[in-house]
DNA sequence: GACTCGTGGAG
DNA sequence: TCTCCAAGAGT
């Protein structure tokens, strides 16, 4: 038997019951493969629940609103995702006539589908047959072959694309695909893969070489650098101001306070005093500036360390910097945030009179 | 090709 | 606390 057969065989008798395994519209197929990129599966499925109970078709999608797709993602992360899978469904509309793209070299071409998307649609929707390659089937894969090749340097990401594309069953390849993710999920996981229930251990020469522990073999990655963030939270007849951001960069498409980066923690008293705290507010005389709130928020590649501020003041607040717009405390919950920021909301809420 | 884009669970 | 990392993609 091929090593195929013994992993299809395996994945026939224990997969998992899950909910786009029950589907073949390539559109539940293309939303479960993005919410599930690089998002585990038991943090995907409410999201997946959500839209596909809300937006029934790719129509349906593309007619939504941008702001009310990124507040069904909030909390999700990886924000562009969201942006880019709204930008598609339009796409798909507009130049498709709502025909999801069928091949992978099509797919291929739409926002947010790179090769692992495409060839997971093309094969599971349309049984093209094209390999994924995603995390696991790079941690199955290195173990079976001991490929000493790093998972995540240019050549090794070839010689991994070849190597699943060699041992595909070209007749089954949703099944083959899918058998290979699962056993990476169940068995062959990168912690304590539990060899004793695999399939093709007897054909797994890691296994054979008890060098299981040695794959992948992955080129380490710096340390997330210290950013330092202060934010403002303007309270006045019981509204803020709030802004969306708009800069590729982190949380783009989400709101936030009023805020500027520093070098380290800035403590309550000298905060007004900073160039960039002028600049936002001008020189505010009678201003009352308390730290009410802290957050370390640690992310992939940088830590926060967020100190939010309460300001108040006799006088009104000079206009803010376009882009802002004032909104009702009670309306915040309304607009996509960041966890960071629903933190702090969840702080007002616990420490609110209303 | 290196870097960036979030969040939360696990060890 | 610290590190890894999960159905990757875009720039």
């Amino acid at each position: 038997m091929t090593l195929s057969k013994h992993i299809i065989n395996w994945y026939i008798k224990h997969k998992r019951d899950l909910p786009w395994r029950h589907t073949n519209n390539p559109y539940f197929i293309w939303l479960s493969e993005i919410i599930l990129q690089q998002t585990r599966v038991e943090q995907g499925m409410p999201y997946y629940l959500k839209f596909t109970n809300k937006y029934k078709t790719v129509k349906q999608l593309a007619l939504a609103k941008d702001d009310d797709v990124m507040k069904m993602w909030q909390g999700l992360g990886y924000y562009n995702r969201a942006a880019n899978m709204l930008n598609t469904a339009r796409i798909i509309m507009k130049e498709h006539k709502g025909v999801f793209p069928k091949t992978y070299e099509n797919l291929l071409k739409l926002k947010g589908i790179g090769p692992y998307t495409a060839a997971a649609i093309s094969s599971f929707a349309f049984n093209e047959a094209q390999a994924v390659v995603d995390g696991n089937v790079y941690r199955v894969l290195s173990r079976i072959f001991c490929i000493d090749e790093p998972i995540n340097s240019s050549v090794g990401k070839k010689i991994f694309a070849q190597l699943a594309q060699e041992i595909l069953d070209d007749k089954l390849p949703a099944l083959h695909n899918q058998a290979l993710m699962e056993l990476g999920a169940m068995v062959c996981k990168p912690r304590s893969p539990i060899c004793g229930e695999c399939p093709v251990r007897l054909e797994c020469m890691a296994f054979a070489k008890k060098t299981i522990s040695n794959y992948p073999v992955k080129i380490k990655k710096n340390k997330p650098q210290d950013r330092f963030v202060n934010y403002f939270f303007i309270e006045q007849k019981n509204k803020t101001f709030i802004a969306q951001r708009t800069e590729n960069a982190i949380w783009k498409g989400l709101y936030e306070l009023p805020n500027f980066e520093s070098e380290k923690t800035i403590e309550s008293e000298k905060i007004i005093n900073q160039k960039k705290f002028i600049s936002l507010f001008g020189n505010m005389e009678e201003l009352n500036v308390e730290k009410i709130f802290f957050e370390k928020h640690q992310l992939t590649h940088q830590t926060i360390y967020a100190n939010f501020f309460k300001l108040t003041s006799p006088q009104k607040i000079k206009p803010l910097p376009d882009g802002f717009i004032q909104v009702r405390l009670i309306e915040l919950k309304k607009y996509a945030v960041s966890r960071l920021f629903d933190k702090f909301l969840n702080y007002l809420n616990l420490h609110s009179n209303l």
